[in-house]
DNA sequence: GCGGTGACGGTCG
DNA sequence: CCGACCGCCACCG
């Protein structure tokens, strides 16, 4: 019963924050804030950021999928900013100039999350 | 063990 | 729309 929202770090933050990541179907884009919550780490959105940029290059992690809540590519463009534009891009992802997507078409819509709709 | 830092997020002007 | 501030919290020196 107790299940509440884990608060204490687990072991492994970093694999939980990576297998949500993976789970971002191609052409879609999650935000970090998602992410966090959907690894059980909600409003620890940071967080994710720090086990993103820890990637090693050629990674399977798909960590160009996320953005953040603003709709926005966080990295400046001439620090891979610029290549997740274009990654994003090539899966049929439209980016407008300065990194800006549009959520309400391109955000990933997990299934265990409850919307009240 | 303490303090600065940051691939965030929300609010305010 | 955009920049500035503040709150949160794990990472690192």
């Amino acid at each position: 019963m107790g299940e509440g929202v884990r608060r204490k770090a687990a072991p492994g933050a970093y694999d939980r924050i990576y297998a949500v990541v993976r789970r971002i179907p191609r052409g879609r884009v999650a935000t970090y804030g998602q992410v966090a919550a959907e690894a059980g780490l909600a409003g620890r959105a940071r967080q994710v950021g720090y086990a993103l940029h820890a990637l090693p290059t050629g990674s399977v992690v798909p960590w160009h999928r996320v953005i953040n809540s603003a709709g926005r590519v966080s990295l400046p463009p001439n620090n891979g900013g610029l290549d997740q534009q274009l990654r994003l891009q090539a899966e049929g992802v439209e980016v407008f100039l300065g990194g800006r997507i549009s959520l309400g078409r391109f955000q990933w819509k997990s299934a265990t999350r409850s919307r009240g709709s």
